[in-house]
Order: C-alpha cells, then structure tokens, then sequence
DNA sequence: ATTGAAAATGAGAATGAGTCTCACTATAGT
DNA sequence: ACTATAGTGAGACTCATTCTCATTTTCAAT
C-alpha cells in the first residue's frame, strides 16, 4: 500500500528518503553526513513517535552522548529534527515536518508518551487564518504553528 | 471600561478576582494563602504576558527562589498557575485559563517574547473536533489543548 | 597516493534551571 | 498559651544539556 494509495489527501510534503534530504540539507550548510548522524536520523526515522535521547541510545547503542546531542542540534538547524519541549526530564526529538509531514501530537499528562496525529485539512486552513489574523494585529510575522492535545492515554486511563 | 463591555463576546470565565480563587482552591486542598504567594499570584496578575522566575524577582524581589518554584508549583497543582515550557533557559508562568480564559500565544523564534491571544469560537470548536476525533481513534482522553504560532515580533522583524 | 584544511568525535568538565533538605518560623484551631 | 500542621529560606544537590579540547575523520586538492 503506497502513500499515496487513491482516495487519500496527499497531506504530507515527505520526501521518499529522510537520508537523502539529510545529506543535502547537510551538505548545503557545508557539513557531513557522517555515519554517526546517519544513525540519528535512521533511529528517529525508525521511531513511530517522537523519542528521548535514552530512547535513541538504547536504540542505537555506542553513540557519544555529547556528540547525539551535537548532531542532534545541528540536524535541527537544517531542518532534518524537530525539537519537542515537553516540561518532562528530556527533550523529544522527530524528522522535522519537512520530512513527516504536518502533524501534531496526543500527549499523556500521566506518563508523558507522545503520539502523532493529523488533522483534517479544513481544520488546519482555518487555524492558520485564525492565527494570522491575530498575529497581524501585532505585527508578528508567523513561521509555523505548534497544536497539542493534552490528555491520558489509553493504558493510563484504564489504570484509573 | 469593564471586561464585560456591551458588544464583547465574554469568552473568558475569568473571576472577578484572582486572589478570591487562589485564596479557595488552596484552603480545599488544606493549604494557606500566605504572603508570599499572594505576591506571586499579584505578579502574574499583573504582567500581560506570561513571566519567567527571574522577571517575577525583578517584579517582586526578597521572595527566596525555592519559595517562588515551590509555591509556584503549589499554585500550579490547585489550577491557579500554569506553566509554560517553551525550550527556552526558563519556564515561562502565568494564570491559569479558569482565571485568564482560554487563549493561545504568539512566540518569538528570536527573542522568546510571549503575547497571548484569542481565536474566535468558531475556531476553537473546530479543533476540540477534530482533536477529539483523532483522539477517539486511539482511545486517548482529551483533557486540554494548546495552540501556539511561532514567528517574529514586531522589533525582532524589523531588526532584520 | 599524500597532504592539509576543515569538520567531527569522545571523554569528561562545566553549566544552570529547578528541586530537595532541614532547621526554623508562622498560622490556625482549641 | 499550646500544639499540630504548613510554610519559609539558605544552600546543597541533581541531572539534562552544553562546552572544551585533544585526537581522529573526511574530502578536496595536489
Ligand atoms: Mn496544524
Ligand atoms: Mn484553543
Ligand atoms: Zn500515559
Ligand atoms: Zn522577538
């Protein structure tokens, strides 16, 4: 079953490869793919949701910790990960939405998983209007949105 | 001018006064309104936009900082407080949206600086949908969501 | 193939926001 | 006043993340 399997909004900008568009993002700010960060973006890539970087290291053992959180970081600025704040002990790191496509996220206030979620994209086209509208009144000029549902998952629900 | 204006949609339930709430919900949970938190609570009211623990030293200084975290979070526990993670050094804080209403934030990419602001009903109705939709398919419990744009203000913009 | 400049790595030190400890003080009810 | 409970403050502490720097890789140019 293809991606684009008819019938389904092709809501997603992602490119086949996340290796491929790592190297050259990478590439065009003069840096390397080195192996190293290939494993970072194979993990994250491997990942059905947002991870922490003990998740990453269990997953792909042997890396520095400095230098995951380096590659990481420099992955961030091109546009390769995505940082996730979350007020829990770690920060959670994605594929940028470059890569995975617009989403958002279903977060447990009791044990703090993460899942993706997409939204219809009526729904999506009047949040950006309506937040334009707002950022316009002050002058700021939107870059992207960031949607939350915040909640109990299943697991810790049924526990309660 | 009242907050209840003629003509002002009255989409906030903010109390009339914030201390009268801080004051109740911490006696039901057999704690004290003390002075100092009744400063901490009095900063919050009074800044427009959500504050980090150093701007509430310089608002109100001579508070201990294990005192303002602690009461802070003690103040967060009885839903007076909120806590805002942004990925900034700090953690930002404002009322609660029991007292605020529920509203949403414009963060700068460059400075940090946090507005807050309101989508119309319309809006949020459509995504508690669509949220709730996605959510049911993995059932996940909603409990609140947050929204926020991120970009450039206004002087961030202009020094560009 | 060799070389050299630039980039990346890894081990550990350093940073710092936030939390914890504990002896002391304030509060409220009796 | 007495007592039990809650709060305070100073500083120690934690630990996720960042920084340092000596060493190693990469890659393009010879
Ligand atoms: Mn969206
Ligand atoms: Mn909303
Ligand atoms: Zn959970
Ligand atoms: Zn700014």
């Amino acid at each position: 079953m293809d991606a684009r399997s008819e019938g389904e909004a092709v809501t997603s900008e992602a490119s086949s490869d996340p290796h491929a568009e790592a190297a050259s993002r990478l590439q065009a700010a003069g840096q390397r793919y080195t192996s190293g960060r290939r494993e970072l973006v194979e993990a994250l890539a491997g990942a059905a949701r947002p991870v922490t970087l003990p998740d990453i290291e269990s997953i792909a053992p042997g890396l520095a910790r400095s230098t995951a959180y380096r590659n990481l970081e420099a992955l961030e600025r091109c546009g390769v990960v995505h940082r996730l704040e979350t007020g829990g002990d770690h920060a959670y790191f994605e594929l940028a939405e470059s890569l995975l496509g617009h989403h958002h996220h279903l977060i447990c206030v009791t044990c703090g998983a993460i899942a993706d979620i997409e939204l219809d994209g009526e729904t999506e086209s009047r949040i950006d209007d309506s937040l334009a509208a707002a950022a316009r009144e002050s002058g700021f000029v939107p870059l992207h949105h960031s949607l939350d549902l915040y909640g109990r998952c299943s697991s810790c629900d049924a526990a309660a």
